[in-house]
DNA sequence: GTTTATTATCGTAATATTGCAATATAACAT
DNA sequence: ATGTTATATTGCAATATTACGATAATAAAC
């Protein structure tokens, strides 16, 4: 026992739980914030503003890049991290359609 | 280690991260949409439906309600579960306005 | 080539979440 | 009161997540 029973629910359930995981850390929400704030702007300066170490900063940024909302270019030794707008927008679109289908048919 | 660092980030960061959570798992997003679809429904019903035992469905119910997003009117030895749509609207606004300004100062 | 700076990965400890059996509680039915 | 049904709580095992030190990888600077 322990494990999420992913298999036994939905494609469309599992979908919203998956994407909702990004969101349910504040680190990575204060991380998407952050590099929507800067021009462009490397790890270390995450670093710096959200104050967790520059291991967890990476292992989260890999779990938001999992999620195709990053776009990366290599800018020398660092990396420039931007916010992938377009899958931004589909997290937006895709989370309104789950909270209108739901709030539809509703008692 | 190994504890979320709450204390280090914004409340907003922590607020649509709390908000997060409650959808974080394929099983509560189930659970929500199957009360949505009900003219009313009980706790076993959502066991027959969702396919894990009902102390699990109980404990989601109880993470569910604990975000203010059900409604229970108890009937007799049962309970109406229905969605607290106001609430439900709520988030939709919170996580818009996330979304929103996220977006708009994005390189 | 060596140093320096930046990011990623590995290993591991601490904590959180998930899931269920067993049990408790509550309300009705007989 | 006893039995039945519906839901909640408890306790615990399995798994997942979070966080960080140590270390590796990469690339510029010297």
């Amino acid at each position: 026992m322990g494990a999420t029973k992913d298999h036994i629910h939905t494609k469309a359930a599992n979908d919203i739980a998956e994407m909702a995981k990004v969101f349910a850390h504040p680190a990575r929400v204060a991380i998407l914030q952050y590099i929507s704030k800067q021009e462009s702007c490397i790890c270390n300066d995450i670093v710096d503003e959200i104050g967790l170490s520059q291991p967890t900063i990476s292992q989260h940024l890999k779990v938001i890049n999992n999620a195709n909302l990053l776009k990366g270019t290599f800018e020398g030794k660092s990396v420039c991290y931007c916010l992938n707008i377009k899958r931004f927008q589909e997290f937006q679109e895709l989370f309104n359609a789950f909270f209108n289908k739901t709030k539809s048919n509703c008692c």
